[in-house]
DNA sequence: TGACTGTGGGTTTTT
DNA sequence: CCCACAGTCA
């Protein structure tokens, strides 16, 4: 085979491995997606049907790039090889087989603010605390149990789970994942994680024997990034290939050092599991990194050993040394953000670097801002991935819910998003007693709307008006072109009219928005292949409005990919996995950001935040640079927090120190009992003449200092202030716009310090 | 019923 | 700092 020739031995064993399950361990930038696609062109070669190869990634961008490489090697074939995400590939699944499981093929897929929008409603229809059963929290807890194949009653029984719930004072969480599984089923809706469970649910209850007709058709399958799934996935997986006479086709890429999503139910235990579930297993490792020079692979090597578990290999290089990596010190976020630009500037002069070649990396999203500020002043073009999706603003989510609507009536969030939008004079009362009748009958919204007692003629006028529009868009569902039903939609809805009632600059845009997804709707009828339908397949592609829909709801602002333009790439550090660049850099490297403040007490946790360490330096190919900054601003506030431990676990010979006063190594050995973190109500003797805002207070009590009012400021009382410690109030005085207390701090050489209330920041420990 | 204001509370990563 | 929500006013 001609093409095998560019392939290292390791490399070409893999991909011509005979039948069987074969386990590929990648290192960064080793050729792991060069290996998966080369099996399937090899498995192709072979005389294999393309429809018996299944191809699941995580992100549609990693579908897209694999299919590409696919029909780069062997034309057009590739186009009939089954590659997706998990949930695209699941959902058309889902989509043909609905009915078995008592879904609407025009199923809705819940995205997560429909789910938390409707958990909201149960916690608020169950008159739980709001506060005390957090939305997010319940979502993701939820979330988590289905992830592990936990349905309401398994949850129930689950002793360890319960008991968890109970010490957390929410005990009945239970109740409320029963409920709100309940209240999707009368929705016809699944939401991401349903996508995996109920195609597990169909695999497993094997209604019409549909089990046997996809073990069938599926006869190789593939997953990449295999790190990151999680049990349930593992549970479909298994169940498509473990059976009598199977040939286990189970080809799976992986790497366990770059698990990164664990938060969210993935399990590097797979990994193990698969070994020991498949005793024939063929292990490969692709331990030679063709991406990065020395300096970057060794320090990611040094980074990574500081985790206990993990699978031993070991990453080399053949590449020169070239630059080492550099190390930015900076006084704050702001000053961070106009030397990376500087920086950036210097580079594109210096080597010539085109933007697509440069990328900035961050923790966390909010982090974006500052750079884009700076970046922009240096009229560098670039692009922000992860935040607000097109997908996500208002005017396009009204649009999408009309047509979720129009496909699907009984889906109750969309039809509470825009039954009163425009407005119809349908009160919020209105709804919560059809809400009420709905729970009442256990039937749908769209049932209960008919069935509401006691409300105005006028409000029953408009239900009725709007039902009737509503079953006419129905109707349409199945004969007119979904582009032009649409349209019609768009238009009879009055949704058009409002949006264009507005003049203003953002008004106007909005109207362009919805008119682009019209035309989005247009494109995926007309064929031209979408970069969202990525699963090709034997059969007819599904140009429904309900297709559309479910592949929309999948889609983040990462796949819209409008390449055409040379921009610098911002993003967080998560979403970079898989992406490489010449010039890189990593910010924010700083004590509670990186790694984050919710994993600091969690030895799991810092390993996961190390690994994403890992994954985030080895996305560079030539220039590095990590930066970090002694004050940020954090809660509208200035905070300071020393650099990150992982600056630490990196050799000096590996760094060359940029601007600043002295290295990290250094400012991490001035606070060394700060940052190793383990006191958290430590106060250290105040040390000056080291940068203008210098704290005593652990960063661990940094980050649980919550000011208290000025009220609460009276003689006797023990307070903590960030920059002098804990102290004794003597006394207060003043008027009350200026009371100004005398304190005496317990780590301080003068007898006491006058403070004005109005502009300190006090917390109040004992009075 | 809708728009506006203030307050209070939360802030990780994504299909 | 920013958002979402609650409560108030027109």
């Amino acid at each position: 085979m001609d093409f095998l020739t560019g392939l290292n031995d390791v490399q070409k064993a893999a991909v011509t491995a005979a039948d069987g399950p074969t386990l590929v361990i990648a290192g960064p930038g080793s050729g792991k997606t060069r290996v998966l696609t080369y099996r399937i062109a090899w498995l192709l070669q072979q005389g294999v049907a393309p429809d018996q190869i299944l191809t699941l990634t995580f992100t549609n961008k990693a579908a897209k790039e694999m299919k590409e490489r696919i029909s780069h090697v062997m034309g057009n074939a590739a186009n009939r090889v089954w590659a997706g995400t998990f949930h695209s590939i699941f959902a058309r699944i889902l989509r043909a087989e609905a009915s078995k499981l008592g879904f609407p093929a025009t199923f809705t897929v819940y995205d997560t603010d429909d789910s938390s929008s409707l958990l909201r409603s149960i916690i608020q229809e169950m008159q739980l605390d709001p506060q005390v059963y957090n939305v997010g929290a319940v979502r993701s807890r939820i979330s988590l149990a289905k992830s592990n194949l936990m349905t309401p009653q398994v949850y129930r029984s689950n002793e360890e789970w319960m008991t968890q719930d109970r010490q957390q004072k929410k005990p009945f969480i239970v109740d409320i994942y029963e409920k709100y599984m309940q209240r999707c089923k009368l929705a016809g809706a699944m939401d991401f994680d349903d996508l995996l469970l109920q195609l597990f649910r169909l695999l497993r209850d094997n209604p019409d024997n549909v089990l046997e007709k996809y073990r069938k058709k599926f006869q190789y399958i593939h997953v990449d990034e295999f790190q990151d799934t999680n049990f349930l996935q593992y549970a479909i997986l298994r169940r498509l290939i473990k059976y009598d006479g199977s040939k286990e086709n189970l080809f799976v890429v992986g790497d366990d050092a770059q698990s990164i999503y664990a938060f969210r139910g993935a399990t590097i235990d797979n990994i193990i599991d698969f070994e020991r579930d498949y005793p024939d297993l063929k292990v490969y490792k692709l331990e030679q990194n063709y991406r990065s020079t020395h300096h970057i692979v060794a320090a990611a090597n040094q980074v990574i050993s500081h985790n206990k578990k993990q699978l031993q290999k070991t990453i080399w290089t053949d590449k020169n040394e070239r630059q080492k990596i550099k190390l930015l010190k900076c006084l704050t976020d702001d000053e961070e953000a106009k030397r990376v630009a500087d920086l950036i500037l210097e580079y594109k002069n210096r080597y010539h670097i085109p933007n697509q070649e440069i990328a900035i990396l961050y923790r966390t999203n909010a982090q974006s801002r500052k750079f884009e500020e700076y970046l922009r002043r240096q009229n560098l073009a670039y692009r922000v991935f992860g935040g607000m999706s097109f997908y996500q603003r208002k005017e396009v989510k009204d649009l999408v819910a009309y047509l979720r609507i129009a496909v699907n009536p009984i889906d109750e969030e969309a039809m509470r998003r825009v039954i009163n939008y425009p407005t119809r004079g349908i009160s919020d009362s209105t709804l919560q007693k059809i809400g009420k009748v709905a729970n009442q009958l256990n039937c749908s919204f769209w049932d209960a709307m008919t069935q509401v007692p006691d409300i105005t003629d006028r409000a029953k006028k408009s239900i009725a008006a709007f039902r009737t529009l509503v079953l006419k868009w129905q109707e349409q569902t199945t004969k007119a072109n979904a582009s032009q039903l649409a349209t019609d939609i768009l238009r009879q809805s009055g949704l058009f009219d409002t949006l264009k009632a507005d003049t203003s600059p953002e008004g106007q845009s909005k109207v362009e928005n919805v008119v682009s997804v019209i035309d989005a709707i247009a494109e995926f009828v007309n064929g031209e292949v979408p970069a969202a339908e990525i699963a090709g397949a034997d059969e007819v592609q599904d140009k429904s409005l309900a297709a559309y829909l479910q592949t929309v709801t999948l889609l983040t602002d990462a796949d819209d990919n409008k390449q055409d333009t040379d921009r610098i790439t911002l993003m967080s550090v998560h979403s970079a996995k898989g992406l490489e660049y010449q010039c890189l850099f990593v910010t924010g490297m700083e004590e509670q950001l990186f790694p984050s403040f919710m994993s600091s007490e969690d030895p799991n946790g810092l390993d996961e935040e190390r690994r994403l360490f890992y994954v985030a330096i080895t996305r560079a190919k030539e220039l590095l640079t990590l930066t970090y900054c002694q004050n940020r601003y954090r809660y509208g506030q200035i905070r300071s927090f020393p650099p990150s431990r992982f600056l630490e676990e990196i050799g000096p010979e590996h760094f060359e120190i940029s601007g600043g006063f002295g290295s990290a190594r250094n400012a991490g050995r001035e606070q060394e009992v700060v940052s190793n973190g383990a006191r958290v109500s430590g106060v250290t003797p105040v040390r000056r003449n080291n940068g203008p805002i210098q704290s005593t207070v652990s960063a661990a009590a940094q980050a649980a200092f919550s000011a208290s009012p000025a009220e609460a400021i009276v003689a006797g009382v023990t307070v903590l202030h960030l920059k002098f410690g804990k102290g004794t109030v003597l006394s207060v005085e003043g008027p009350k716009d200026g009371k100004i207390a005398a304190i005496q701090f317990e780590q301080d050489d003068v007898p006491e310090r006058r403070i004005v209330l109005k502009f300190a920041k006090l917390q109040v420990l004992e009075s």
